[in-house]
Formats: C-alpha cells, sequence, structure tokens
DNA sequence: AGAATATCTTTACAGCGGTAACTTTCCACC
DNA sequence: GGTGGAAAGTTACCGCTGTAAAGATATTCT
C-alpha cells in the first residue's frame, strides 16, 4: 500500500466518491476535478485509470448493471417470483441511486464500451427471465408480451419517480404513511397480474 | 414590445432550440454558449431573458408541465377514461421528450421557481385527478393507493424506458414488431386493471 | 541492480457559466 | 417632437471544467 505518490486504490475510491456526489447531486454537477481534489489528487490522475468524465461514468453503470443482474440472478435461483424480482429491482435503485441514474441515462454513456455493453446484456437478460416467467405463469396473463412490458415498466416507474422525489413531490406518497417503498412496490406490483393462487381475481369479471 | 431589435423573439427561441438539442444529445451537453452562438447572439443575451442556465431549464420544464396539465384536464373533460390519461401521458412524453426529460430530472432544477412549483402542481393534480377515479371505478380496485401509483409508474415507466432507448436495447421492443408505442402503453398498462365494460380485453398478438 | 511499467504530477489550452459595465434600440410620456 | 428610461444585446473578464502532452515517481519484473 503506497502512502504519497500512489493513492493506492484510486480507480476504486473514484468509482465511490462519484456515486456519492451524484446521488446527493445528481449526474450533471459531477465535476472530475472537484473529486480529485477531495481524494487528494491531481485532477488528470482519474484520467488515467477511466480515460475520460465519460469513463467514469461508464465504469459505475457497468458496476451497476453487474449488480443488478446477479440480485436478478440470485433472486431466481432462490425460487423468486417475478414480484421478488421487481422488488428486488426496486431495492437496488434505492441502494445504489446513483448508479440506478447513470445506468437508464444513456446520454451520459458511450456506446463503445464494449464491458458496458456486455453487462447491460446480461442484465436485461436477466430482466427478461425474470419477466418471462409470466407468460407460462398461471395468473391468467393472455398478452406476455404486453405483460413483460408492464412489469419492467412499473417496477422502473416506480424506483424512478421515488429517487428523483417526484412521487413525493405528487402527494400520491403520502397516501401511504409511513410504508417503506418496497411494501409500496410490492402493493403496486401486486395488482398487475394478481397473486398466483386465484383467490382474489385482478379484474373484476 | 420589441420584436426585431436583433433577433426577435429570442426567448421563445431559445426554448425551442433548447429543447432540440437536449432531445437529441440530453441536458448535459446543452450549453448556453453554443446555443446563443446558434442563433446568432452573444452568449449573454439568453440571460437577459432566463437568468442562468438552470432559468432556462427551469423555463422549458414550467412549459412542459402546463402542456401536459392541459392534455390532462383537456382528456378528462373528454369524458376520457383512466387508460387514455396514459396514453396521453405517454403521448406527451414521446411528443416533447426534452420536456419530459428536464420535467422530472428535478437536479436540473431549482426549487425557488414559483411558477415551476405553480405548474408542477397543477400537472400533478390533474394526474391525481385522473388516477384517482380508479378509487370509485367500477375495475374493482381495492388498494386504491397502490392503484394510483401502479397507473402513474406504469405510464411513467413506459415513457421513461422508451425514451431513453432502453426498451430497444433490451429486445423486449421487438416483440411487439412495429406496432406503435401508444398502442404498446395501452395493452399494458390495461393490464393493470382490465378494461371497464369486459367486452374486448386487449388481445393477443 | 537495472529496466520496464503503472501510476500520479505538472503544465497548458479551449470551452463553459456567471458577473459587471457598457451600448444600442425601442417605447412611453411630456 | 424631442427626451428619459426601460428593454435587449454586447464586450471584457473571472474562475471552473475536461482534455491533452510530457515529466516525475513508485512498483514490478528480470
Amino acid at each position: 500500500m503506497a502512502d504519497d505518490y500512489h493513492h493506492g486504490n484510486l480507480r476504486a475510491a473514484v468509482l465511490e466518491k462519484a456515486a456519492e456526489v451524484i446521488g446527493r447531486e445528481g449526474p450533471y454537477s459531477f465535476s472530475l476535478r472537484s473529486l480529485a481534489l477531495e481524494l487528494g489528487v491531481s485532477h488528470t490522475a482519474p484520467r488515467h485509470h477511466f480515460g475520460s468524465r465519460e469513463g467514469v461514468l461508464n465504469a459505475l453503470a457497468t458496476e451497476g448493471f453487474r449488480e443488478l443482474g446477479d440480485r436478478l440472478r440470485a433472486n431466481r435461483d432462490a425460487g423468486g417470483d417475478f414480484l421478488d424480482a421487481g422488488v428486488e429491482y426496486v431495492r437496488f435503485a434505492t441502494d445504489h441511486p446513483a448508479h440506478f441514474d447513470v445506468m437508464f441515462t444513456p446520454s451520459l454513456l458511450g456506446d463503445g464500451d464494449e464491458e458496458l455493453n456486455a453487462a447491460r446484456t446480461a442484465a436485461f437478460g436477466e430482466l427478461r427471465a425474470g419477466v418471462d416467467s409470466l407468460a407460462d405463469d398461471d395468473r391468467g396473463v393472455e398478452d406476455a408480451a404486453a405483460g413483460m412490458v408492464a412489469g419492467w415498466s412499473i417496477v422502473h416507474g416506480v424506483a424512478t419517480l421515488a429517487l428523483t422525489g417526484n412521487l413525493d413531490r405528487s402527494g400520491l406518497r403520502d397516501l401511504f404513511r409511513d410504508t417503506d417503498l418496497l411494501s409500496i412496490t410490492r402493493r403496486s406490483a401486486g395488482l398487475l397480474f394478481g397473486p398466483r393462487t386465484p383467490s382474489s381475481p385482478p379484474q373484476k369479471e
């Protein structure tokens, strides 16, 4: 472990600080220079590890897609429901708000990063696998394609609206008193297909 | 009012160009200077109308919330369904992607802009009104609060995932061949509560 | 020990947003 | 019909930012 000249693990430190700053102030005010200053290195030091500002964001997104993919896979391996996968999706978003933000904001990212593209493809594969189960489920979803879009959209919507604070701003959040977001997610997404055992059908007739 | 000093209606021109640039490259690369250059005015000219860069984004968001609120109100006045309101929401997003982006990215905006806050509150009011009807609807939604969150989330999720290109990237988009996004929205959101009159369920593919 | 490499620093540069002081145009008023 | 003031736009400057190239230092490998 070097002390003076070499930071030690600058790459990890940059990613950590970047996630912290972006989580607090968003991806647009995030600056490499202020980050390097906080870490006690020169402002061009991160460039060696990431190439550019976009490189940092690419790395952050890659990290995020890997983690999300891992979680979805773990959920599936544990026999997790579609609903469980959705809740896991929102849990990831609240655990790593900065990652989530950057991952789904392509205008911040480059499209030539192979590691990023691979991680994203893998994560999207897990996502589809998790949501694909709807097709041969016993929930009676006829329009399978629409069901998948609905499933992904609803959890992505909850996560996005919550993280940006718009759920609070809308006043809808207050209807749940102090119910935590994951419970809200389960209740809301649960309306989509209803419980697996058809005790209470999702629609009227 | 001054209509052709050097430019004419700079304020409107700035907003239009800003929406164009942001729609194409995202809000990060949007720069007052390049914008002013394109419009043939000095880089400080927009400042007179908007105060700052953030002011331009605030104005864009305000414009967007007003338009969205108007559309939702019009839909309601025309006897529009909850589903119609959702489709209208997505239509607005695709019609004005830049506005939609800025509107729901509070880290780009200031929180002291009264016009913005008023427009947002009004639009959110319309949103709730549109989605509130679920409570005393004939669709048999028991958990009204969760229903509202689900309704908003699903259309917001569809809009966000589509606009950012992530729906395409995921491969889910291909399942619909060349169905347009609004039809996909109706089919997906329709799964939430089912049809009001149980005559024609959202068709299969 | 010595060379090679990875890591970080220094220095330089162009573009950006913000501010202040100034100029030009327009409009309303006496 | 001239005049004063407000509105709109300009120029000059500051500090901050990302990028780039070249030099310095630590680590690693032989």
